[in-house]
DNA sequence: ATGGCTTGCACCGCAAGA
């Protein structure tokens, strides 16, 4: 089974990205962020052309997620959840679904802007509520993945300049803390179980011909819960279409999982 | 270095991203 997560940055533009790496990669579970649709606007013809079924929470212009399993993948999608309980939040950030004997959850947390903007304290009060979700998910579903764009760098290693970065947005030692409290409840990030190495990236800004001189973060996470370590064969970072034409500014990232 | 790209929307510059 292998499983992956990629923010699309607009799925109405990247659509030809996305069915491309389908057929390469061939995943059976992917989980997107950033669609940028509205619901009935999502593409579910051209998907299931492709050869993958759907789920999805959009909104207009903003945020979006979506998670896409291949037909062959058994069962359906079930036990659907679109919103955090206790948080009331227009945003569409969040999607619970099970498939294949899997609970996932897929995540695009808040950017934050900077700190000590309100958009930074409704990013630490939003990941605060994600993690209580996830303690109660987990406790339901111990083939738990948690994966999406996280928008924080888990440790040093994850950033191309650290000492440049310091502890601004996306490295701040709080929202640090916020994912450790979620990683703490027993989830691994997995890619970690595999490259203990940096330089290994996600996301590069689109400036400053960033990709190419791999200036990048790894902020594009797949978490796995205790029962699933041991199923886990490989991580990667797929940095194909990160080279096409009018890439998104994430590339996907990849797990295999012997089950 | 606070801008540099890219997106969507709504107009032809703006907010937002990370």
């Amino acid at each position: 089974m292998k499983i992956a997560s990629w923010n699309v940055n607009s799925l109405n533009v990247r659509l030809p990205h996305l069915t491309q790496w389908l057929a390469d990669a061939r995943p059976d579970i992917v989980a997107l962020q950033e669609t940028k649709l509205e619901d009935a606007k999502f593409p579910v013809d051209q998907l299931a052309a492709a050869g993958y079924r759907a789920v999805y929470s959009g909104q207009k212009t903003y945020n979006g997620v979506a998670i896409l399993a291949r037909e062959q993948v058994r069962d359906g999608f079930s036990d659907i959840v679109t919103d955090i309980p206790g948080l009331d939040d227009p945003q569409r950030r969040i999607l619970a679904a099970s498939i294949g004997g899997l609970r996932v959850v897929d995540l695009y947390v808040v950017n934050g802007k900077a700190l000590g903007d309100e958009k930074y304290a409704y990013k630490l009060d939003w990941l605060a509520k994600v993690r209580e979700f996830l303690a109660r998910e987990l406790e339901r579903h111990p083939n738990l993945v948690v994966l999406g764009d996280f928008n924080i760098c888990p440790d040093d290693r994850d950033v191309y300049d650290p000492v440049a970065w310091g502890e601004d947005i996306l490295c701040s030692p709080p929202e640090r803390a916020g994912l450790k409290a979620i990683t703490d409840l027993g989830l691994h990030d997995s890619f970690r179980l595999f490259e203990p190495g940096a330089q290994h990236y996600s996301w590069w800004d689109y400036r400053q011909a960033a990709f190419r001189r791999n200036m990048g973060l790894r902020i594009d996470l797949i978490l796995i819960g205790e029962a699933l370590k041991s199923a886990a064969t490989a991580a990667a970072i797929d940095r194909e279409p990160r080279r096409w034409e009018r890439p998104s500014d994430h590339t996907p990232v990849t797990l295999e999982l012997d089950i």
